[in-house]
Formats: C-alpha cells, structure tokens, sequence
DNA sequence: GGCGGTAAGTATATAATGTATACAAATGAA
DNA sequence: TTCATTTGTATACATTATATACTTACCGCC
C-alpha cells in the first residue's frame, strides 16, 4: 500500500535504550534518538505518540528483558521450585539492570501499567501463591517483594557498587533470596505450604 | 553588607515542592519556581547550582520530613524498641509520601548521596543493629529494608492506591513491618535475638 | 556626609527541547 | 495513470535551562 517503514517502534525503543545506556537518561532526547536512526525528530512520532509514551516503552523494553526465558510456573517441580524460581528472578532482574543501569532507574519512577510489567506481577503472584501465601496478603506482598527485588537491582546498578566483585552481588542476590523467604514466612499457611495446582483454592481464610 | 536578601535556598525548595505537589513533577520548572516566588529565573541561582541540584535538594526536605521527630535510638527502652521503632519509620514514610505523592518519586530516581539521605540511613542501620543483625550484613539489609519502605511508601501515594480506604494503608504498614521483621530473622545474632512479639510463624493471627 | 565593595536580583541572549502543522515522497490498488 | 494511504520531512513555535553582563541596595569606612 503506502511507502515503505524505514523504522519500526521497537527499533526506536531499541535505539533509546542505547542511548540511555551510553550517556544517561538526560541524553535521551527526541533528537538523539531519530539522528541515531538517521531520520528527523518527527519521524518518531508516527509510532510513538510522545516522549512519556517512549520512556514507557523502554519501562516494557525492560521488564520483558527481565522475564525472557523464565521459566513457566513449574506446579509439581519440588518443594521450593517457588524459591528456585524467585532467586532466578532476581538475577535477571539485576542482570538486567547491570546491562541497563541508566535505564533501569524508570522502572522505579514511572507507574507499571503496562502489559509487560503487569506480567512481572503476576509471576510474582504465582510464585507467592505457589509457596502457600494466604490469597488476602498476596496482593499485598507481591507489591513488597516486587518493589524489593526491582529496588535492590536498581540499587546494585548504581555507580556506588558497581567495582564490587562479582561475587559480592550473587551474595547480595542469596541475602535478598533469604530475607524474601523469611519474609514471607508469617503470611503463609501451614498445610498445604507447597501444593501444585490447588493453591489458589478456598483452603485458607484463615487470617483478617 | 549587601542587598538584602528576599529569597533564600529553603523558600526556593519549599516552593518547589509545592510546585511538584500540585502540578506533578514536569510541571516543576525554573520559571515556575521563580515566579511563585515573584522573582526572575536567574535569581534561583544564586541560591542553587542547577535544577539537578534543585531536586537533590527536595529530596533532602522530603528525608528530613521523614527524620522529624524520630525518637533518638533507644538503646534500654525495652526489648522490642527497634521494631516500634521501625514502624514508626515506615509510618513516617507513607505519611511524607501521601502528603507529596508526586515529589516522592524523585526519592526513587535520584542517588540518595545527600546529609538527610545519609541520616535515614543510618537510622535503619541502627535499627538494625539493635536487633542484633550481625555487622557482616547490617550494610546489606540496610539497603534492602530502605528500599523496601520507600518503595512500599511510594508506591502506596501512587494513584491506584490512593482511594484505599485509610485502614487497608494502616494494614499495609503493618504487613510491611511484619515481612521485614520476620525477613531480617536469619540474620540475627542468636545471643541478642530479642525477640519481638509474633515474628515468626506464630505472628500469622489475625492481624489487628 | 559621600564612597566603594559586595552580595542579590535583573536583562538579555542562546542553544536545545518537545511537539503542532503542513507538506512531499513512495507505494499498492483502481 | 490516478488515487488513497502511509511514512518521513520541513518549518515553526513556545518553553526549557542556563551563561554573561548589567543594576540595585545595603554595609562599613573615610
């Protein structure tokens, strides 16, 4: 039909981010962004409606980057496949953030609407709900321990312990992984702790 | 001396903050500042180094207004004094984040080098050290329980949320207390465990 | 008293920003 | 070919942050 696209909405969201990367969330201007594409500042806005709805992007850019090849909920996948998975959660997101440090920081200031970041929710809510967090709290505690997972991966991130050894962040990541756990331990039921499938059931109403 | 003067740093700041208050954070611009103050752009900066500098500076009223009137450390008033003191911490904290639910975001998004910063800090890490966290990872959970209360507070002011009722906030703050007191568990010292009411499984009844 | 030194606020200017509006080009369909 | 449609461009404008150079108003001092 009508002239061909020389760019694409994610080749935009890619280039910010890259441009986040390299010189900091202030140089990440319209201008910056469509000279890196090669195309005037205008062009962008055929597939993005302004500056808010880019950084949003990246905000999805990034939380889709953090949930790449996680794994799908594992019901009958052992007792503490919920930690397991958690822990792996974490290291992506401080992968993530290490990769995107500039970036990453928009993740804490802007709103998580968007689909991507409420698929982060909702694995955070499988996982609660799989280690046997009582369906009133679940909300509730997906909010602390997103906001607790993303926050220390940001923090991590940040120049002040950036020279840490590598080592010291896995151990930042395990700390996080047991603070978490033991965190979570008043607000889960007794029976049916690690239950597959059933979890979400009417089985506890115990509490409020 | 000279002129005398009709704005000072604190007004400027002051003015900000109401800025971002009512009109959200993009509306807070120098002009915006400077005429609310009745005066010219370029007066601002005798008294601030740049906008970045203006912003570090409302972070740093928005920690002091979170630092007001916290009891000193306590160190003999009674063995469970950290955690009282921890949520009063937190409740501070949601208190300063619903009075400038805008402005707070910036505690989020900023480095928190400055004074105030540094005090809130080493609140938590006193806090900490009285209940009995081994110093190996006072540093460590330091980071973990700030990031968490402020992001617990931010995200509480944020929209969603905002049409709670009052006592799901309350709930919340409790819960926060709850998940951080039992979180910080495995990493006390067995010797000056103290032991506070209901951290562990037992602490799973009705709350209130 | 007048005199300067000095800090505070002003005037003016500039480059850069985000975005509205109107246009040109490039394609497939008719 | 002509048309409709989509994509990128040209131009324009209000606003932003801030640099540089003024002017104003006060103090202590002669």
């Amino acid at each position: 039909m009508p002239r061909p696209k020389t760019i694409d909405r994610t080749a935009i969201l890619q280039a910010a981010l890259d441009i986040a990367d390299t010189g900091g969330v202030p140089a990440l201007s319209m201008q910056a962004v469509a000279t890196r594409l090669a195309v005037t500042p205008m062009a962008l806005y055929r597939h993005v409606a302004n500056k808010a709805d880019l950084l949003d992007g990246i905000v999805e850019l990034l939380m889709a980057e953090i949930m790449a090849d996680a794994p799908a909920p594992d019901p009958d996948g052992g007792r503490d496949a919920w930690l397991d998975a958690l822990i792996r959660t974490a290291g992506r997101a401080r992968a993530v953030a290490s990769r995107h440090p500039a970036a990453f920081t928009l993740l804490l200031s802007r709103p998580a609407a968007t689909t991507a970041a409420r698929e982060v929710r909702a694995h955070i809510h499988g996982l609660l709900r799989q280690a046997g967090v009582g369906g009133e709290h679940v909300e509730r505690l997906e909010r602390i321990v997103t906001t607790t997972v993303l926050g220390m991966a940001a923090g991590q991130a940040s120049d002040r312990f950036a020279h840490h050894a590598p080592g010291v962040l896995d151990e930042d990541v395990r700390a996080l992984a047991r603070f978490v756990t033991a965190g979570i331990e008043p607000f889960r039921s007794s029976e049916e702790r690690v239950s597959p499938a059933g979890v979400s059931r009417a089985g506890r109403r115990a509490s409020r």
